[in-house]
DNA sequence: GAGCACTGC
């Protein structure tokens, strides 16, 4: 295998990619102070600075300041201090910014009150979920993630408390960002006072611009471009595409690390698999190393990883070694890593995706957006300039889209749905979207959530439909915490919706460890199926103290399990709150899973002989996912319902339990006999 | 007999 790279700034046509490094910034030409600095002047030395009277201005004179600039020049941490400094938290008001992700907003919140000289917690704190550090009267800067804002929303409809909102790193687009900002949008009109600031990348300014912009006025949205603290990073084209990403990466890495100039490398990859393949590349070209060259270390880096492995990303290395990490889109945005010069992009992404008439989500490999190779390739001038190399020629990357499509168009929007009618939003065919989610997805939204009696036949919220609004689970997990009443289980309905949130629970090693695992894990098997099984694991963690060696020797993940315990603890105050009995079932597993059925009666299959399902729904050919305790196992009665379904190679259920058929029949199901159709 | 991008309430 060769590779031929070619830099369109150096040779050759394609001038235009020299305007996508160019834009990102120019390096600082004042070199940092080694001289003691309060933390005041520290502040007035960073380039944003400059910025400061006219960030205000626009935030003053203009309803919406969509402020562009790319990560690391400050404006996470400084804008909310300009605002603060400038009056707009006076008489009480709150100056809010929010966070797509939890860490960012503990770790700016703490940053910020450092810079205040305030302990965390008072002038400036935080609120994610489970964790609220921030004083009811004293705090005036509040970081959270925006996910608690929109869920304020259903308590305080105007957002009264806050003078100004920051909607920091909108451009990611998640789903509660989408829906926040068009409720904003709407509030905004109810109370003109209230002050927004977006912040996007350049690429999506305009986009922002135009949502925000009435036909009538100019004055509605300005765009305040802001001097980016980032290093230029020249990019690197393929001449020929490869049919082989992964050996490329490994080739490439190689390649580079051997040359003489230090900087650590960072390759992206879309999965766990291609990372273990490229690890195994490196591997055999590793032996092969020169006499007196530099070791080269890779580490690989993805979501599945304990937090440990992790963290080893961030170990400097000898001065006689580099560092090659082998990420998954983790570090597109999620994880930083300093020290970066060399990244290496596959041009590829996994990304879910959901399909609203079949009602299954699947995981596919796309290609990525311009923007986020861009945000790749930034990944390399975070400390001095860098080289982005792509596995791809550059008519891939013209062909590529400008950016990801919003979460809000590939995902299952019954709860936000649900959640957007508690807030009077009745027409939702005109609520004005950022972006509209599909017709079909609403549609099918909807005639679940009437379906599940959480709306009438005139579209309109039920009196349990608003309840389940403000529970921060899914719909059918509400529905059995809800018809726990009849079936006297609350106490274990509360363990099985905890757990069933959490990702993970058991941690089953690859090779001969992996057996040992599977021994503990068959130690918490119930008959019944995956469900009562977690159900004893969590009350196994709680009978032996929530200890984490203890989950370490049973194969369990603690994190996941203390989550658990967190999720559990806050649905219970639901259940209170709604004077839903906590009883527990004494162990009669019968009244427990007729329970379930009442929250999965839409998920219910029938095993035939080959040993897959059939949908009640559909009577869609359905598989077992491997890490179901029913794997191997035909129920009994040859029914179950199961948690969810996906689809990878085939269409595949987790977390099953064995059921009576009869019970999906008070659910208005009509079953087909066995016989008639199966094997 | 076999598999898991990443968040969030």
């Amino acid at each position: 295998m060769s590779l031929q790279f070619w830099k369109p700034g150096t040779s050759g046509p394609g001038s235009t990619l020299d305007r996508d490094t160019q834009a990102e910034g120019s390096l600082i030409s004042s070199a940092p102070s080694y001289a003691p600095l309060s933390v005041q002047s520290q502040r007035e030395r960073l380039p944003i600075y400059k910025h400061r009277d006219k960030i205000l201005y626009c935030i003053e004179k203009y309803p919406v300041a969509i402020v562009v600039g790319q990560t690391g020049c400050g404006k996470t941490t400084q804008i909310p201090q300009y605002l603060y400094e400038a009056g707009w938290a006076a008489e009480g008001n709150i100056i809010a910014c929010t966070q797509p992700r939890r860490v960012a907003a503990t770790s700016v919140a703490g940053r910020v009150a450092s810079e205040v000289g305030s302990i965390l917690g008072d002038e400036v704190g935080y609120t994610i979920r489970f964790e609220d550090v921030s004083d009811k009267e004293r705090t005036r800067i509040l970081y959270m993630t925006d996910g608690m804002l929109f869920r304020e929303t259903l308590v305080d409809p105007l957002l009264s408390r806050y003078s100004v909102i920051m909607v920091d790193e909108a451009h990611e687009r998640g789903i509660y960002t989408d829906l926040l900002l068009g409720l904003l949008k709407k509030i905004q009109k109810k109370r003109p006072s209230l002050r927004l600031v977006i912040s996007s990348a350049t690429l999506d300014a305009t986009s922002f611009l135009n949502y925000f912009t009435s036909s009538s006025s100019k004055d509605d949205a300005i765009i305040v471009s802001l001097e980016g603290r980032v290093f230029p990073v020249e990019v690197a084209y393929l001449r020929e595409p490869t049919a082989d990403y992964v050996k490329a990466a490994a080739m490439t890495a190689w390649t580079t690390h051997l040359q003489p100039h230090p900087g650590d490398i960072l390759i992206f990859l879309t999965g766990r698999e291609e990372i273990d393949r490229c690890l195994e590349e490196l591997s055999e070209l590793i032996p092969t190393r020169p006499k007196n060259s530099r070791r080269l270390i890779p580490l690989p880096l993805h979501a599945g990883l304990t937090s440990d492995e992790q963290l080893r990303v961030f170990e400097t290395a000898d001065r006689d070694t580099r560092k090659v990490i082998i990420a998954t889109n983790i570090a597109e945005a999620s994880v930083t890593i300093d020290g970066i010069k060399y990244v290496i992009d596959s041009g590829f992404v996994k990304i879910r995706v959901y399909n609203p008439r079949t009602a299954l989500a699947s995981l596919a490999t796309v290609p990525t957006s311009r923007a986020s190779a861009t945000q790749r390739a930034g990944r390399a001038g975070r400390t001095a300039p860098g080289v982005c190399y792509r596995l791809y020629p550059l008519s891939a990357y013209e062909s590529m889209a400008d950016s990801t499509p919003a979460e809000i168009t590939r995902t299952d929007m019954t709860t936000p749905i649900l959640q957007l009618k508690a807030l009077g939003i009745d027409d939702l065919m005109k609520f004005d979207w950022v972006s509209s989610p599909p017709s079909e997805s609403v549609l099918r939204a909807l005639e679940g959530l009437v379906a599940a009696g959480m709306l009438g036949e005139d579209g309109r919220l039920t009196a349990i439909g608003a309840q389940v609004a403000e529970c921060p689970v899914e719909l059918g997990i509400a529905r059995m915490m809800f018809k726990s009443k009849d079936f006297q289980c609350g106490e274990e309905i509360l363990t099985i919706a905890a757990m069933t949130s959490v990702q993970d629970v058991f941690i089953i090693r690859d090779g001969a460890p992996g057996a040992l695992d599977e021994l503990e894990r068959r130690k918490f098997t119930a008959e019944e199926g995956d469900h009562l099984t977690l159900l004893n694991a969590y009350n196994a963690f709680v009978r032996y103290g929530k200890s984490s060696s203890w989950c370490k020797s049973h194969a369990l993940s603690f994190r996941a399990m203390s989550r658990a315990v967190s999720i559990r603890s806050q649905l219970k105050k639901y259940m209170q709150r709604f004077n839903l009995p906590i009883q527990s079932c004494e162990g009669d597993g019968k009244r427990l899973r007729q329970c379930l059925v009442s929250g999965y009666w839409r998920n219910g299959a029938r095993w035939v002989a080959d040993g897959t399902y059939r949908s009640v729904r559909g009577n869609q050919v359905l598989h077992v996912h491997p890490t179901s305790v029913m794997f191997t196992r035909k129920p009994r009665s040859g029914w179950v319902v199961f948690h969810e379904m996906e689809e990878t190679k085939k269409t595949q259920i987790r977390i099953l339990t064995e059921i009576e058929p009869d019970w999906l029949l008070e659910h208005g199901h009509v079953l087909v006999d066995k016989r008639s159709t199966g094997k």
